[in-house]
DNA sequence: AAAGCGGGGCC
DNA sequence: GGCCCAGCTTT
């Protein structure tokens, strides 16, 4: 598309510079910030990562000091934020920068695309706010967008559907203030052309949006083809013992890879048995919790919990990764959200 | 309880 | 290149 024939492209601009967001704690040219940023909005809407970004920042200013610190502690400053492998990945991807770049992120999109966790759309919008460079995005904001705008079928997760808006969003893409732009209609998809109730009234595309012309707005983008999640079901052991639950780490991959979470049971243990051989722990009383059920977007996981009291333990735990550690310090462990609420709901007597 | 958000990586 | 992976928020 010839620039002049862009208007998509210059509406936009010029909407973003009356109507966007320009306030985002992210919103610099420091690349180590942008990067930080955006992979924190992977998955994730800028309401629930503001505060997570605040004291990721305060613990780690800067590259170098993410790079050397223990993934241990980057795990517990995600903790409750979700796909934790972003985290690991955000972890490698410093390390990487320091090894392969002397501790600079690079401009060029192809080059960051290289690094862990950062693929060609955040590749992208790293490069265009933190160097100014001219390379499409393409996330869930856009691809709604561009879905309604310009009338586009199929399940965006499709790899052809995705295709063609990629080819699209390549050649709407301006000459200049390319920064401008991709902010434009992140906060667009974000603030206007929302999925429930977009706010078409005070859309600047309104004009010439194809699914409002022909009322499809709310059949488009077209949502993912359903699918029956298989069930999964596990319990869960709170050992308890003065004041202290015993937390242990899980696989690096999986289901809360890395995590400290709560001992899983053989389905068929006896749970007194159990922890008493596992851990060499002298039981002393075990009480059923209320499950609940816990659903991912793949599978739905019932989780049956219980409480289990032992005599106070030796200071050792013994096993690797296990570790006893103080109920009213939660927030200083790496736990998965349905595991903290279960514990917090323990300590305030709800259970 | 169900739907939605969404990029990455494996086979 | 199709399909699988992963968790929290919103409705």
């Amino acid at each position: 598309m010839s620039p002049t024939l862009n208007r998509f492209a210059a509406t936009l601009v010029e909407w973003q510079r009356h109507h966007g967001r320009h306030d985002l704690p992210w919103q610099t040219r420091d690349a180590y910030r942008v990067w930080l940023s955006e992979i924190m909005l992977q998955q994730t809407q800028v309401d629930t990562v503001i505060p997570y970004y605040g004291r990721f920042l305060a613990r780690f200013p800067d590259l170098p000091s993410l790079a050397a610190a223990p993934v241990e502690n980057v795990l517990t400053l995600w903790s409750g934020l979700g796909y934790y492998a972003r985290a690991r990945n955000l972890h490698k991807c410093a390390q990487a920068v320091m090894v392969r770049h002397g501790g600079v992120f690079p401009a060029s999109p192809a080059l960051l695309a290289e690094l862990p966790g950062i693929g060609r759309s955040t590749a992208a919008a790293i490069s265009a706010f933190a160097y100014g460079t001219r390379a499409a995005i393409l996330d869930g904001n856009v691809k709604r967008v561009l879905a309604r705008a310009f009338g586009i079928e199929g399940f965006p997760g499709n790899r052809k559907v995705e295709d063609a808006m990629w080819a699209l969003a390549d050649s709407l893409l301006p000459e200049h203030d390319v920064d401008i732009y991709t902010q434009a209609q992140m906060d667009l998809g974000a603030t206007v052309c929302t999925r429930g109730r977009p706010a078409c009234g005070r859309c600047p595309l309104a004009d010439s949006c194809v699914a409002l012309r022909d009322g499809r707005v709310a059949e488009l983008p077209t949502p993912r083809p359903k699918k029956v999640v298989p069930e999964r079901r596990g319990r869960f052991a709170a050992i308890l013992a003065g004041g202290s639950v015993l937390l242990e780490r899980r696989p690096p991959a999986g289901i809360w890879g890395g995590l400290q979470s709560l001992p899983e049971l053989p389905e068929d243990a006896d749970a007194a048995d159990w922890v008493a051989s596992r851990y060499g722990l002298a039981v002393q009383r075990v009480a059923p919790l209320p499950p609940f059920r816990h659903v991912f977007t793949h599978f739905a996981l019932d989780l049956l919990p219980e409480a289990v009291e032992v005599t106070a333990p030796a200071a050792s735990a013994g096993e690797p990764g296990v570790a006893w550690h103080p109920l009213d310090r939660l927030a200083d462990a790496a736990l998965p959200a349905p595991i903290r609420k279960l514990l917090e709901q323990l300590v305030q007597g709800q259970l």
